[in-house]
DNA sequence: TCTTTAGTACTAAGAGATTAGTTTGTAAAT
DNA sequence: ATTTACAAACTAATCTCTTAGTACTAAAGA
């Protein structure tokens, strides 16, 4: 085993993010397809640039030709859920003294989750509290 | 009125952050204790120089000589809790598509969070859920 | 084949963040 | 009163991020 992929995965600046959520989105896209799913005008060389940048970072690859024509077609090498923690540890490390449960807390106050969704959540933690029925592994 | 405080804070680079932390747990420091409370080696100047570009942004004030001392003292002018409420909505704008949920499910997926944490958590949720008892605000 | 076109690669320039040196001011000590 | 010591103010240099222009290449069409 060469290396376990076990890299310390850098933290998105923010026009990066835009670019990922837009191919997290469609799953792979061409340059020009990046640029129209962009919510703001942004020239194609720019958007080609950080898709280059996003390349040297381990977040996206790209392959040649697809179904023949020149254009390249980018895609995610990071599944945006583990981009996600990354980014939300990075957080919680940065101004919540590492305290996820802190963090949750606030959003709870925040109120900004409704009513299902605190419904949701609650499930979704009896289900991490006691595994049920279904064979959860060990 | 003439400022409703109403202001767009900015969100915090990293090491703006890292001092804001410093400042936060303190509750006021000079730049001399903001310094040695810092967990890595910082110029004295340099911790200066983001202490003033934090209060052009409306993190900190600073009042001359509290104590009789020259030395200036430093205090935060927004609350941690604000602070760390505007981070996490620009996370979740970020990476999480606006959904709140979906970050706080993630959370849960990864699993930092203790058997105890947990409970705790689902407590929080149930009383936000119906607020029973004690005079909860409507 | 020669020209046009669509795309990538290279490069540079400007804005923002970070670090820290130099200068200046002022209170305390001699 | 002059010197010393410490702190703030100013300034500069470096690094990262962002944007986009120019140059180059290969394919498509004349």
């Amino acid at each position: 085993m060469a290396r376990p992929t076990k890299k310390e995965l850098p933290i998105l600046t923010r026009v990066e993010s835009e670019l990922m959520r837009v191919l997290w989105e469609k799953g792979s896209a061409t340059v020009h397809e990046v640029v129209e799913a962009l919510p703001r005008p942004v020239a194609y060389t720019s958007a080609l640039t950080m898709l280059r940048i996003l390349e040297t970072k381990g977040y996206v690859g790209h392959e040649p030709h697809p179904d023949g024509g020149r254009a390249h077609v980018y895609k995610p090498l990071v599944p945006a859920e583990k981009a996600r923690r990354q980014h939300l540890r990075d957080l919680v490390e940065r101004l919540f003294g590492g305290s996820s449960e802190e963090l949750v807390v606030g959003l709870l106050e925040d109120e900004q989750l409704s009513k299902k969704d605190l419904e949701r959540l609650r499930a979704a933690i009896d289900e991490k509290l006691e595994p049920r029925g279904k064979g959860k592994k060990p």
